[in-house]
RNA sequence: GGGCGAUUAGCUCAGUUGGUUAGAGCGCCACGUUGACAUCGUGGAGGUCGGUGGUUCGAACCCACUAUCGCCCACCA
């Protein structure tokens, strides 16, 4: 669809209301359709890249997604518009895990299993499901507006990331950055793979801690002579040591009893055997330095190959290693006549067993975080287990470098302390999981055990077999700002596009995705992957609770984009908060974004109305601020120019908040409040002003929705359709908001005297209307108004048909004179500053009421002149502030002072 | 144990390097459909900015302590 052909499927007239369904599906079709979104070869300005954080290809569209489209999308729409060359690169994550478990789900239904079909036919069928249902959260993500390169979107596992997930294990591999190893991981039994410790939540947990005594060897005592459950087991043995543990199956694994060193009470114990329950193993009692002798009974036992202090206690004491548990999280042969049994099951059978010996000395209750697994909600355990590692400590040197030498910069910057701590504290990331979704791992195994890893373009040897791990998620998205735009490969996209501007995402993902792009991206590229980490907050209810099914206070955005639109919702995710603050979702704030929709809509209907031809030229008449605008057109000119300003320095300093907040105030507040009303005026004079009001309205209102566009996409360029019509002329095909220029504003047309004037003129609007609505008077009726504003008054008197208009003054008995001598009797008082005002209210006039208010006044108006005075009495104030400011209370003062002596002079002369 | 954030109007939040009378939306009160808009307009009420102390001529803002809520990291036999 061309442009034309959106302009002239609008109807004539405006309807009298925004409906956004069917504008935000059109607007985007033709956008999408018109190659709007690809980077312009022929932008004056440089790149301008956003690597889209890639949502799991089982994601639903969420308001973590919302917000994040809705912050990408406005700084891309923003940068696109200064002329930038701008690139937002769409794609989604294969998401091991979850993908994998959801068709296993599936398999399950069937009858069927992941074992039972095989690896192969499992992949079949995980592909077969993602090109299924896998694209529907980019259509999510179109309904929301985004702007990004459809033609780039690239996913984890398709074929060129899988080679630069290859090349890149392959280099870290060469460079000595990845080995494998049997060391204590992170293990899910009922995901049967290995997690990261970034992938384990931890939980405070009210559990039971036993106390369990273990004999000692005696010379009158060599071990049991009576069997395991006998209740003799221990028989004869008369030297006992007590340990403390919350796992007690964990005990058929122990392979020492440490003490704390020099504690007195194990003195003569140290040295000797102690006889482990129910296996009856001889293991030492040493000590270690790791033992807290305050803690427990002050003895723990040593459990090497299920706790990660233990084995680094066997490392030190060169102790065995005996692993108890299977993978599914059974106890194995070592485990004797526990063997088979599920380890929560065996806890509780040795705990009886235990007891019916008499070793049981007591039970407590306990508070402890249990590891709990971030995917599958159990406990993991810790397990022995062969894995691939990630050498992390250079890579992590790196990525401390970029940002501490400000190569990166995060805002907001108290999230740099978090990534130092972090990055400063890394242990090895473990990086195989035995799951079949995902990257292989790309190492392959000679018959004799030599380990191969090919190129990504080399075939693997003959008779090879392949690792049959494969890689954690984050391994890929760790790549992910290279990887999509073709690295290894020396691309014409890695070369324009490289490294990438901002990354944009959540503060709950720096460790898991950020600070790995950083470390991979630096490490691989040799460059840091984007010059500045803008993380946003997370999303909560109402009053503040995280969003769950069981609260039942999840918010779907797509519900809300039907019911509300697109552009109400992006507006209250964007403008409800500051940059990494969590925001509390207030529905009522999605409303109140809505109405601001159709607010711009009104308006717009309200200038085209007066616009009535084509402006010949509508920027012409206010390029040059000396020419024929009156007071209130200055006025407004200024503001839009304050405005743009304003907008541009808050975009650069990532303040979208503020910046849409204000946009908001101006268009509604200034614009529309006042200006469309002044316009009302002035459309009534002589062809000149009513052409410079035309033209003022049109150039501030097209303007706003320039600056407008990025926040709110779809309204702004229906509006803005309508407004720039060409009538009888045909617009071009690339005639779209989202390709106009952003304004810059221009402090030329700043005019702080319009500004002052005209808020005088306000202020005397506003005080009239208030006497009206204090005293009554119905609307339709006009007042008299006698004005006294000293030198003050001609430019009062140039507005007069304003003032007359917009405070129902009649303008026949509306006198703005410099000086009075008689003050109009029966007269309700205005006094603003120097500036007083009588309106005659003829039978409406309640002396008493009129001397309470005036009292009221007057008593305001004394503490003002008293808090002055005593300011300016201050020597240290007016020796030390800045001369502008003593000068500014200064002046206020003596308004002040005025409005006392006016307050006074009428109350006593108040019969 | 270490660190971070929040605390401002009834509710949800702003407040740009300290500087006139601390703002908005919603809610509340009163009035109003004059041709942009009732998804609206006009006027109004409502806050000693969590507390204490300090720095300063001047503090919502800077410093110290403190309370409450929330989060992150580490540890937990």
């Amino acid at each position: 669809m061309t442009n034309p052909e959106i302009q002239s499927a609008r109807p004539t007239e405006m309807a009298k209301a925004y409906e956004h369904q069917p504008v935000e599906q059109s607007l985007y079709a033709w956008w999408e359709r018109s190659g709007f979104f690809a980077p312009r070869a022929d932008a004056p300005n440089p790149p301008f890249v956003i690597s889209i954080p890639p949502p799991n290809v089982t994601g639903e569209l969420h308001l973590g997604h919302a917000m994040f489209v809705t912050i990408e999308d406005l700084m891309i729409r923003w940068r696109r518009m200064q002329g930038f060359q701008t690139l937002w690169v769409p794609g989604t994550d294969h998401a091991g895990i979850a993908t994998q478990s959801l068709v296993e789900k599936l398999l399950r239904s069937e009858g069927t299993s992941r074992e039972a079909v095989g690896r192969e036919e499992f992949l079949r069928r995980t592909w077969e499901w993602k090109e299924k249902y896998g694209g529907q959260i980019q259509n999510q993500m179109r309904r929301l507006g985004a702007s990004c390169d459809w033609a780039r979107e690239r996913f984890t596992l398709d074929a060129g990331l899988s080679r630069s997930v290859h090349t890149a294990f392959k280099q870290l591999y060469d460079d000595g950055l990845i080995y494998k190893g049997t060391y204590l991981v992170n293990w899910s039994p009922t995901l049967g793979t290995a997690v990261s410790d970034l992938e384990v939540e931890y939980e405070t947990r009210n559990v039971s801690i036993w106390y369990v005594r273990y004999p000692v060897i005696t010379e009158g005592w060599a071990g049991p002579q009576h069997a395991w459950g006998s209740g003799r087991w221990a028989e004869g043995a008369t030297e006992w040591i007590t340990v403390a543990t919350t796992r007690p199956e964990t005990i058929l694994g122990d392979t020492a009893i440490a003490t704390a060193h020099g504690d007195e009470r194990f003195a003569t114990l140290l040295g000797r055997s102690a006889v482990l329950p129910a296996l009856a193993r001889h293991i030492p009692i040493i000590a270690d330095e790791y033992v807290d002798k305050e803690f427990g009974s002050g003895a723990v036992k040593i459990t090497p190959a299920h706790d990660k202090n233990d084995y680094e206690v066997g490392k030190r004491h060169g102790l065995a290693q005996i692993s108890i548990l299977n993978k599914d999280a059974t106890v194995n042969a070592e485990g004797g006549p526990y063997q088979g049994m599920d380890r929560f099951a065996a806890r509780k059978a040795i705990i009886a067993d235990l007891e019916k010996e008499g070793l049981l000395v007591k039970t407590e209750p306990h508070t402890m975080s249990v590891g709990i697994s971030q995917r599958g909600g159990e406990i993991i355990e810790p397990l022995l287990s062969e894995q691939w590692f990630v050498r992390m400590r250079p890579l992590a040197d790196l990525a401390l470098a970029a940002v501490r030498e400000g190569r990166t910069r995060i805002v907001p910057e108290r999230f740099e302390k978090v990534y130092y701590h972090w990055l400063e504290n890394i242990e090895d990331w473990c990086i195989s999981r035995q799951l079949w979704w995902g990257h292989r791992i790309p190492v392959w195994y000679l018959p004799d055990g030599t380990m191969v890893v090919p190129g990504p373009d080399e075939a693997p040897p003959e008779g090879a077999t392949q690792d049959p791990d494969v890689l954690d998620t984050w391994f890929s998205s760790g790549l992910w700002p290279f990887s999509t735009l073709g690295w290894p490969d020396q691309t014409p996209d890695l070369a324009t596009f490289y490294p990438t501007s901002v990354m944009e995402t959540g503060y709950d993902i720096l460790f898991f995705w950020v600070a790995r792009m950083m470390m991979m991206g630096c490490y691989l590229t040799q460059t840091e992957p984007f010059h500045t980490i803008y993380l946003h907050g997370l999303v909560r209810d109402e009053h503040g609770r995280k969003m769950s099914k069981s609260y039942g206070n999840v918010v779907n955005p797509l519900v809300v984009m039907g019911e509300q639109g697109t552009d109400a919702l992006r507006f209250t995710l964007a403008t409800s908060g500051t940059p990494g603050q969590d925001i509390n979702l207030n529905p009522q704030r999605i409303e109140s974004a809505r109405n601001f929709a159709n607010k711009i809509w009104n308006i717009t209907r309200f200038v085209i109305s007066k616009l009535q031809i084509a402006l010949p030229n509508p920027q012409s008449a206010i390029t040059n601020p000396q020419s024929a605008m009156t007071l209130a057109d200055r006025w407004i000119v200024s503001r839009y120019h304050r405005l743009c300003l304003d907008e541009n320095r808050l975009m650069e300093g990532y303040n979208v908040g503020e910046a849409g907040r204000q946009m908001q105030d101006f268009l509604w507040g200034e614009f529309a409040d006042w200006y469309v009303e002044i316009a009302k005026v002035q459309l009534e004079g002589d062809e000149q002003r009513q052409q410079l009001t035309r033209e003022v309205l049109y150039t501030v209102l097209e303007g706003t929705l320039r600056l407008l566009h990025p926040y709110i996409p779809f309204v702004t360029e229906e509006v803005w359709q309508y407004l720039t019509r060409v009538e009888g002329g045909e617009p071009g095909p690339t005639h779209s908001l989202m390709l106009a220029a952003y304004p810059a504003g221009d402090a030329a047309f700043i005019d702080a005297q319009a500004e002052v004037n005209w808020g005088m003129t306000q202020e005397l609007i506003v005080a009239i209307r208030n006497i009206r609505s204090e005293y009554k008077v119905e609307p339709a009726r006009w007042v008299a108004a006698t004005v006294v504003a000293g030198d003050r008054a001609g430019m009062l008197r140039e507005q007069a048909a304003l003032i007359s208009r917009l405070g129902r003054a009649d303008a026949a008995k509306l006198e703005i004179v410099e000086s009075l001598e008689v003050k109009p009797s029966q007269s309700a008082a205005i006094v603003i500053g120097t500036l007083e005002a009588y309106l005659p209210l003829a039978g409406l006039i309640d002396l008493v009421a009129e001397r309470a208010r005036l009292t009221k006044e007057l008593e305001q108006a004394e503490a003002d002149v008293s808090r002055r005075e005593a300011k300016l009495a201050n020597e240290g104030f007016v020796g030390k502030a800045p001369a502008n400011v003593v000068q500014r209370e200064r002046d206020s003062l003596e308004a002040a002072r005025a409005a006392l002596m006016a307050l006074r002079g009428r109350l006593a002369e108040l019969p």
